[in-house]
This record gives C-alpha cells, structure tokens and sequence, in this order.
DNA sequence: CGCGAAGTTGATTACTATCAATCTGAGTGG
DNA sequence: CCACTCAGATTGATAGTAATCAACTTCGCG
C-alpha cells in the first residue's frame, strides 16, 4: 500500500524534507496517539491504521470528533492552548510520524508550499466540523448514519478502498458516540437501512447496495 | 472602545505592519461579509458589530457554526476547497478588514510571530468546533441553552461588556440554529431557566442571576 | 467449552418537533 | 399622537423520535 504522510498530494521532495524530521512511532490498538490535556508539541500524521478522535467535557461526556484515517493529520486543535483539547485513540495497530510543531514551523520558512500544506489541512477540519454539526444538528438517526456511511466510503475511496464493501474499525457505541445517538439507535437504524434494501451488514462488515435518493 | 484587530494579543509593531495592507469594509445589518461558495480570497477581521456563520447543505437545511463578534475571524473554512463553506452574516452594521490570505501568507515570511496568530485561531477554531459538537451530541435542550448563555457571557468579557448583563445580537431562531433545536424549544428553554431562578430574560435582553452548579 | 465484550431486539418513558393560536413591541404612516 | 402592521417571541396541544432499561444473542478467545 501506499505510503501516506502529510497529504496525498504533497510534492514529493517536501516529503524527504519532512521525513528527515520524522520520528515514526508505533500505536497499539487501544492505546494513545496523544491525550487530552498533555502539552503540545507535535503533530501526528499517520502512516497506517485508524484512529478515533475524541473529545470530553468535566461531566465525562465524550464525543467522538471523527475518525481519521491513513494520511490525515491528528494533534490539531493543540496549538489553541498548548495542550491539546481531545485525544486519539488507536483503533487498530497504527503508525505515526511526530512531527514537533517548531520544526514544522521552522521548515515553513524555507518551504513555504509547506506552510499552504498545513493551512489547508486545518481549513479542511474546520470545514468537515461544520458539516459534522450540520448533521447532528438536523438529520435524524437514519439519516445521520446514512451520512456517516457515505463519508466513510468517501474516505476509503480516497485511499484506494472499495466504495460498498468494507469493514467499520469502530465499535457501533464509537458510531453512536459520532453521531451524537445512543448505541440502541445506531444498531437499530443499521436494521432499518438493512430493511430498506440499502445496505447489506453483518457486525463489522458493510456492503452498500444504492446510495439512497438522498 | 478600543479596535480590535487579528487577536486581542498581537504586537502593536504587528499591527502596524497589517493596516497597511487592510482594507476597511462596512457591513450594513443583514448583509453578507461573504457568500457561501464564492471563491476564497481573503479572510475577514472583525472590527466591529458581529455576525451569524452559517453553513448550508443542498437540501436547503442550515446551522449556525458560531457568533463571531470583533476581534474574531472570518473565512477560515476557505482556504480548503477555493472557495468558502459557510457564509456570514452582519447581525448589527459591522466593520470588517479584508486581508487577501496570499498577502498574509506573504507577511507571515518575514513576521513569524504572524504565522504563529494564525496557526492559534485556526486551532482555536477546531477546538471550538469541537466543543460544540460535545454540546450538540449529548446535553438537553436547557443545558444546551445554558452553556451557550455561558460561551456568549464569556465572549463579552473578553470584551470588557458585563458577562451578567447584556443584549442578543441574534433572533430565536438564530440561536434554534446554533443549538440544533426549534425556535419553540429555545423560547421554552428560556422560559424554564427563568422559573428556575437562573435567569432573567425579556426578548433580546438576558441577565444572569447565578451561574449554576454545572 | 465457557466467558465476556459487542451487538440486537423489545417495552416503556421522556424529550423535542410540529402545528396552531396568541401575544408583544418596534416601526410606519395617517 | 395613535392606530396599524408585522416580524419576533411565547404558549398550548399533540405526535413522533430517540433514550432508557432490560433481556437476550452472537462471536471471538483463552
């Protein structure tokens, strides 16, 4: 498989600046990228695996922000406070470069298609945020797992993975705590899109029949 | 009162170095600082007045993503795709500079302390994002009315207004849409927290009586 | 084989949306 | 100055959706 760093269209001589820099550290699943509240340093990019990226409030409320993937970039939201404000959590055994913010910004200087690089990168969560609070703010649950269904499948297309036919790395309470529903709902609605003849799925594994008249 | 320009923490020698570059714009009540879709140029500093961030989906529903008011900023989902994903509208006859992002790009070469501003407020935008979506997934309509009286309360002291005391810029139906509830529902949240002893409310005008034990 | 985590399904409750009727107050013009 | 108007806001009644509580099933794994 392809290797992923930073983004998929970065000029490849960037990448052997970059990877000069990087320091590749393996993740268990199950285990951290980075926690809540730990001081930033760094950025995360991810080679391999799959990560879940949460966000917790004092009541020990969590939301689950996203999932990324291989070729997405964690630790984003640190640079705001000098610790980062949620945590990333493996989901399958990973791998990821540290990339220390300084270097980063150190690098920017002389590249500055590096310094585009990051804008973007940052522009796109704040713009994918928006379109997650779009959802929870106005979909109802089938709706919203539809949703959540297409944009996974629009992830693994980018990553060279079939469209209707993959595994879900997250456990349906990690989907509910996505979509901002209870586990029951998530498994349900699951039921109701099976019903309909939309999708086909068994535990883990979900094919797409038709996308719906969305 | 005093001008707000980029962030309230920038060196004045900074400052300096941006007006020259700034374009002043009027943004009369109502009207766009931007459209949804339209390419992305620059992005906007708020000087005075404040705005609705709203995003948009094709079947025409919409959410609020925020309430920037001055000495935030505009745009920043921008630079991702070319072109913006939200639009923003002036809630009171505003003030914005227009920064062009390759002039920003361009100075932040020379005034790494810049780069660094940027970097904060695009973090700070995810972070808050997220917590957001932390809101919109798991507290019931009142809290939800709770913490953004909270957030609005902690936006004017930052700001010097009273943090107890102080008008809406925004409709019901404005803050139905940044919460993910109904008009009808916010009106009766707030009609509950009167009861309650929380608060005090008549149409745009809010007085805080105690905080809560959140 | 048995245990436990993950997932499903059912019954009931609680909350919010929806539809509809009013109320209020700012702005307008006679 | 007052009546009129209308957008914004409130309140009520009802329906619909998701949360909650509980029982049960499935599957991976030691």
């Amino acid at each position: 498989m392809q290797k992923h760093c930073f983004t998929q269209r970065l000029d490849a001589e960037i990448l052997e600046v970059l990877e000069k820099n990087f320091t590749t550290r393996q993740v268990p699943r199950g285990t951290y990228a980075y926690r809540l509240y730990e001081p930033f340093r760094a950025l995360f990019f991810i080679q391999e695996g799959s990560f879940k990226n949460a966000v917790r409030n004092e009541d020990g409320q969590e939301f689950i922000a996203g999932f990324p993937m291989a070729g997405d970039v964690l630790g984003l939201d640190g640079c705001a406070n000098g610790y980062y404000g949620s945590q990333a959590i493996a989901l399958q055994d990973s791998v990821v470069c540290e990339i220390p913010f300084q270097t980063l910004k150190d690098l920017s200087l002389s590249y500055p298609v590096l310094q585009d690089s990051l804008h973007r990168i940052m522009s796109r969560a704040i713009a994918h945020n928006q379109r997650s609070m779009l959802m929870l703010g106005n979909l109802p649950a089938e709706e919203r797992l539809l949703a959540f269904l297409h944009e996974l499948s629009q992830q693994f297309a980018a990553r060279g993975i079939s469209t209707t036919d993959f595994d879900l790395p997250m456990t349906r309470e990690d989907i509910a705590g996505y979509l901002g529903l209870q586990m029951e709902t998530v498994s349900r609605a699951f039921t109701k899109l099976h019903v309909e003849g939309l999708i086909n799925v068994h535990r883990r594994h979900v094919h797409i029949d038709r996308v719906g008249a969305a």
